[in-house]
DNA sequence: TTTGGCACTCCAATGTGCAGTGTGCCAACG
DNA sequence: CGTTGGCACACTGCACATTGGAGTGCCAAA
């Protein structure tokens, strides 16, 4: 929906907004008429909240109490009034401090930003990990632990480190399993997770292949290994800073909020939408089709490695959040990862 | 402190504790009259809940309310009065269903069991994994990433993996590298992590052991690999649960308890105290040297591979936690824990 | 179009009364 | 002497009424 606000009434919808982020609490007339530049009187203010509200973009939560922004309302306020922060050098030096990989792999590199995240913006921090489909092969190895077992290892071309416990049926020798990493290897590179489990089905399933029992087993066993790769998951940390936030104050909302996200399948959806999107993202309420969370939004950016997207990151806390310095956090560290990640 | 109660004493102290376990409200004499199975008055049932009082094993919340029991009554119920219920079939098969390790590792295993304790006891779940002077040397490998940059990968003897990038300051052949994990080997098979380290440190500091620089290198990334391995860490899950005990409804409540859980190092000094005593402990509010934390409880039992011990596993929840039910849980599961373990 | 005034609505805080539950003490009982 | 019933008293929790404050909507005047 478009909506044509005159310049008063987006003046007015502004520091409603503003200042319902502030207080949590309704706002009326007399206090926006306070803060107001061009001196209206609250009775003046009360006819444009009225209209607002008819429009849908604000709601009294009973008769004679002040306005809060709907659900609409917060949306239009985040896609046209909001105004960015800037980030001060202090914040921009600890996120590039948190976010530099010290050469740790990928996934270290994503657990400390997800947990700088939340500490910076206060609110829950997210990111979500390259999925099958942007995990590049790189290289396996088997690793003799016994007669009987091994090791499988995968490493992905960020540095993203897999590994599996395999049971042998049958003992294997030293060049037995070099032959197979080679082979695994040199069929294998530079396909994504996706494209070369694709690949090991094909060869498994054709009765051709069997030629080889060794190659057979080649790909059995990398098989196993990319089949645990947890590409595409989930990341959070800082949850309980949510605690502190008044919506979530109750145990029986904070309860619900978390199991919500804990069904990461959903919220998949939702991150997948923000990553075919450029730039930061902000998500609002049934925005985000997570019912029953309509007090909730989540600020997403994609984050990119030598110009392809690979994943998403941000945070998550209460519609009422303070986007103007959550924004300019969320698309900055986006920003910083993918520097860090390009090779 | 011991305390010689009478006969009496102790039945009416084991009802009302029974008592206050189920409905987390003080318990009145009328109450405790109901269930009393010698017919007594609430009247006499006062006077020895007076006696109890006095002697610090009971507490009135304000003075015309019923009695709960102190901390000092808890542990006086948990060590003398608790009365364990037998584990029912089921449970005792989700229990060996889930420590069950299917081979993929020591940490895979322990944090299944972290779950399992908290989906069975309805509190939450906690494992304290094996420390540095447990995790028994087995193997380290080295793989080539590039041309400059290695996989080191350690391996324990209960299959505990770990891997850390080394970035290199100058090319190493295959060879060297084959030479490189052969000598550790060699020279650190069998020894503890600690032990291990300990000799790393020695053969660095020895000046004589210059001779060659390719040992040297085996030294230096051994040292890397194994220095990352987080041994004895804690693992938690299902805290969420208890946000449905009504003790830690309230977001502060909650919120205190979750943050001394995550300082884990106090924590970690009572679950070694643990570990020294066989069989199952509990440890009731300051008992466990864990202020503000006087509603908490931690039942806990060291489990074992091969006779010894080698970590810690348990339930965390109210001190008002169903004793008879969580202790066999416990107990059994570190049993069984111990024989998936026994190699 | 803007403004001040006024009646009206609703919430939140406060006070009051009352029922329920529990204690402590005492005198009586076996 | 231990046990019991009775009684006065204490405190909570709930329902209910009261009040002050904040806010709206509408209207008439500027």
């Amino acid at each position: 929906m478009v909506f044509q606000l005159t310049s008063r009434q987006r003046e007015i919808l502004d520091l409603l907004v503003a200042d319902y982020i502030a207080s949590a609490a309704p706002v009326g007339s007399r206090t926006i008429a306070k803060c107001y530049p061009g001196r209206l009187s609250p009775a003046s203010i009360r006819n444009v909240m009225s209209d607002l509200t008819d429009m849908g973009l604000l709601a009294q939560p009973h008769i004679s109490a002040g306005r809060i922004p709907t659900t609409e309302g917060m949306r239009y306020y985040a896609e046209t009034l909001l105004k960015r922060r800037e980030l001060t050098e202090d914040e921009c030096t600890i996120i590039r401090q948190h976010c530099d990989g010290d050469e740790q792999g990928i996934s270290a590199v994503l657990q400390r930003t997800t947990r700088m995240l939340a500490a910076v913006s206060h609110y829950a921090g997210l990111v979500l990990t390259p999925g099958p489909q942007r995990v590049l092969f790189k290289q396996i190895e088997f690793i003799r632990l016994g007669s009987r077992r091994l090791l499988g290892i995968f490493v992905s071309q960020d540095g993203l480190v897999q590994n599996r416990l395999i049971e042998l049926t049958e003992e294997m020798t030293f060049t037995e399993l070099e032959r197979i990493a080679n082979y695994c290897n040199r069929s294998l590179t530079g396909l994504t997770l996706d494209e070369a489990r694709e690949k090991i089905e094909r060869e498994l399933a054709d009765e051709r292949a069997d030629y080889d029992r060794i190659l057979r087993r080649a790909m059995v066993y990398s098989q196993q290994v990319l089949g645990d790769v947890p590409a595409g998951d989930l990341v959070f940390d800082g949850e309980l800073q949510l605690l502190d936030v008044p919506e979530f104050h109750e145990a029986e909302t904070f309860r619900r909020l978390i199991e919500a996200l804990e069904e990461k399948r959903r919220l998949s959806d939702v991150l997948a939408r923000c990553s075919e999107a450029e730039g930061v993202q902000i998500f609002i309420g049934a925005d985000a089709e997570l019912e029953q969370l309509d007090a909730v939004a989540m600020v997403g950016a994609p984050y990119m490695r030598d110009g392809n997207v690979i994943g998403v990151l941000g945070v998550i806390g209460p519609a009422r959040m303070d986007y103007s310095h959550v924004v300019p956090i969320v698309d900055f560290t986006a920003k910083v990862i993918g520097d860090a990640l390009d090779s």
